[in-house]
DNA sequence: TTGATTTAATCAAACGTTTGTTTAGTTTTG
DNA sequence: CAAAACTAAACAAACGTTTGATTAAATCAA
């Protein structure tokens, strides 16, 4: 029960710090948005410092493992690692939206020091491991020579750009403020489909990719 | 008086703000930094709340102009409205990158929800306005049926993620912590020229650009 | 299996600080 | 001298955290 019941805890916190950030969330709002008491976040993680910690620590490791895991893959052309990556990075992305949410405001503030360097450290590791496989088509010449890191950001900025808010991807896409575009495949799929035609008329040589 | 200290201590509000978050800075905190009296604050704005709204609604009326005045006229091509708004943005962004930074982490916050709306409309705005010059092109047949919105998203989304944070960016780019990318005029010029080549490249029905 | 004993989990209440804000008085200014 | 600008001190409320008591679960000798 008692991991259980941490998971508990960090699930309800990411959903509240994403929405009103850290600072903006009491012990006692998680507290009673969880339903447990105040005294068992102090129990269970020692403080809410910690508990922030926690939160990014468990899952900023795993972020870059599908990335490598395409590095290392030699049967994949880099444009398909690229089309991979992408279709990848969407769909992780949105399915946990609101923890990227949290990710990325974490990622803007400068108060907490240490999760700041980590945060920064572990975002630049992995856009940089993107960009070796756009440095590497433009060495095979089957690539323009476009700017890979930039072109990284352009990719993962997308993304990052339409999951700020709910109600602002709303209204770019003329839906009702009802509408959950985050769990849409439709608008899933859409997003995937821009992205990768984007960086195919970008990078590749040869222009006459769908 | 009373303006340049209203001004003065915005412009601190804005620092903090953006670095720390709203909730994340105290009053007192402000006040030290502005070397201000504690009081003044709510002698000069009624309350932390509204001086939060008064930082918003200075600048957020602002941001539509250019590009309104862009559509208008006629003189230009579409890929040279597109062109003119890309460098108008990157200058602006960069110019303004501590402001932005807040206002994006006032964008991901529902805590205040009359702020997240009025943001939320504001920055929707302005993306439908230049995705009308974009579906414009492509009435024209001189863009490719690209999706406009997600174009829009790309373009604002690559700054705002390269602005996320000082030292991301430098990671990014490879230079020392100590840099100072968003005064930097060469970066300015890499990132206006790698949206742009981008842009072409993915718009343009002849792919011929530089 | 039983009852005793230790450990873990939970709770309401209270801790001292810090928070945004206000007050009541002082200084500065036109 | 009146209005505006400014200040130090105090305000109640909210904050993260700790406490001490209570319940539940696990451990184990008989």
């Amino acid at each position: 029960m008692a991991v259980d019941k941490k998971a508990h805890i960090m699930d309800h916190a990411i959903a509240l710090f994403a929405d009103r950030g850290v600072e903006g969330t009491s012990i006692r709002e998680l507290a009673q948005d969880a339903n447990v008491n105040v005294a068992m976040i102090n129990y269970y993680f020692g403080s809410k410092e910690k508990l922030v910690e926690a939160i990014i620590e468990e899952k900023v490791t795993y972020m870059k493992d599908r990335i490598e895991e395409m590095l290392a893959n030699d049967s994949l052309t880099e444009i398909q690692k690229i089309d991979t990556i992408i279709e990848d990075y969407v769909s992780r992305k949105l399915a946990g939206a609101t923890f990227n949410r949290f990710l990325y405001k974490e990622l803007m503030d400068t108060k907490r020091d240490d999760m700041h360097q980590l945060l920064t450290r572990s975002f630049a590791a992995n856009a940089k491991n993107v960009a070796l496989i756009i440095e590497r088509g433009i060495q095979k010449k089957v690539f323009k020579e476009v700017d890979p890191m930039l072109t990284v950001a352009s990719i993962i900025g997308t993304i990052s750009y339409i999951m700020m808010s709910k109600s602002f991807c709303n209204k770019l896409l003329q839906k009702p403020e009802t509408n959950e575009p985050y769990s849409d495949n439709e608008f899933r799929n859409r997003l995937i489909t821009h992205i990768q035609k984007m960086v195919h008329a970008h990078v590749l040589v040869v222009s006459d990719q769908a």
